[in-house]
DNA sequence: CTTGACAGCTAATCAGAATTAGCCTATAAT
DNA sequence: ATTATAGGCTAATTCTGATTAGCTGTCAAG
């Protein structure tokens, strides 16, 4: 019984093609010969092009529901950790940017449909919101969350802890999309990368103001 | 004689149906239309679509071009009137930055055309290499050499430029991305971006170390 | 005046791709 | 054993959309 599995398998290689190439530019006789199958037979799973996509962002917001739980909670460990290894301080920062921009670079899912969105974002306003919300808002939110707790514990001193989580992500963000186009530079932007959150530890440490 | 002004307007159109929509999902009969003339019309003056859109890469180059050397210019100026008013520092700083901003996100030529390679920079290594480098590389090493004259002037104090750099600059690249996908979001961003500088100047002001 | 190149048009042509029709086999439930 | 269903296949079908052919009017150079 691999029906399930060869639903699946459509939209992950649907979802890999789509990644690179966009939707457009991806033939249903292209997803049907990786997944193995010739293209008349998928439609036996899908009822259409279309409905392979909108199954792919369904998929997408299971997983981002699920995985929210996952790292509010790792989040929540962060926090409890704190008042422990106040010594470590800046490596654990630096810890957390890498963790965050390390999973976000290599977990395969999450890089395609990130690539994917990149490319289909203007297309309607619901991918647009989709988008935002994923790399922008979320992260902000919840990373604002994480360095809040800092602030609380005296590691870190702002009096808007809004921007100083801008200035906290947007250095990431930016690292990231690089590394979505040129992963030849994953070498410098793991470096940059490094650079910009110990700098950040500087600025934002309690030790400064 | 406007046939130099036909053969304009169909890059103009196919700019703008292009950054909507992306080059797969234009018709030339689209851009045809547009301008006022029938699909079969185009080819006297393009050989193909995808000559049109070389041509727009092409264009694209001149006029970043020409840009840059007025960028320069008007870069230095900011350089030499530092001198002059130091008591306006920070507001310095916020024109600089809400200006670039500005013309980034309004001008609709670089708008079109930054949404357009955006949609387009996974197609090939090429378009990848132009995308980074004029809304990553260049930035960056523009706004670097302008705020390496605030530090020079000890307006600013930092040990390590570049990350400084991708302080200032990163927050403003996520907001323009964040305007291009959401226009309704824009006064949200300028306000962001204006905290974000402000505080960028009190934190690397001179007044803090 | 007339000729050639230019820029437009309509009517093909040609290819590529999504989708449908209709057939076949295995298998799982009755 | 029988049968219904799922899931695959090949061979249409149908559309869409880029590109080409071939005609025409305009206009500037001679």
């Amino acid at each position: 019984m691999d029906t399930k599995a060869t639903k699946q398998r459509i939209l992950d290689e649907a979802l890999t093609l789509f990644s690179e190439k966009g939707y457009a530019n991806v033939f249903v006789g292209d997803i049907a010969q990786r997944v193995g199958i010739k293209a008349p037979s998928l439609y036996k799973h899908y009822k259409s092009k279309q409905a392979i996509f909108d199954a792919i962002i369904e998929e997408m917001n299971n997983r981002f529901i699920a995985q929210a739980g996952a790292l509010n909670i790792s989040g929540v460990d962060a926090g409890a950790d704190a008042d422990v290894y106040k010594n470590i301080d800046e490596d654990r920062l630096v810890k957390m940017g890498i963790s965050f921009f390390e999973y976000y670079l290599h977990d395969d899912y999450t890089r395609r449909f990130r690539k994917m969105l990149t490319i289909e974002q203007f297309h309607d306003k619901e991918l647009a919101a989709v988008y935002s919300k994923q790399y922008i808002d979320d992260p902000l939110s919840y990373q604002g969350m994480l360095l809040g707790l800092l602030v609380a514990q005296g590691i870190l001193a702002t009096d808007d802890i809004g921007t100083m989580t801008l200035h906290f992500y947007a250095p990431i963000y930016l690292l990231l999309t690089v590394c979505d186009r040129e992963p030849d530079r994953q070498e410098w932007a793991e470096g940059t990368l490094e650079k910009h959150i110990r700098q950040f530890n500087k600025i934002y440490g309690r030790s400064v103001r």
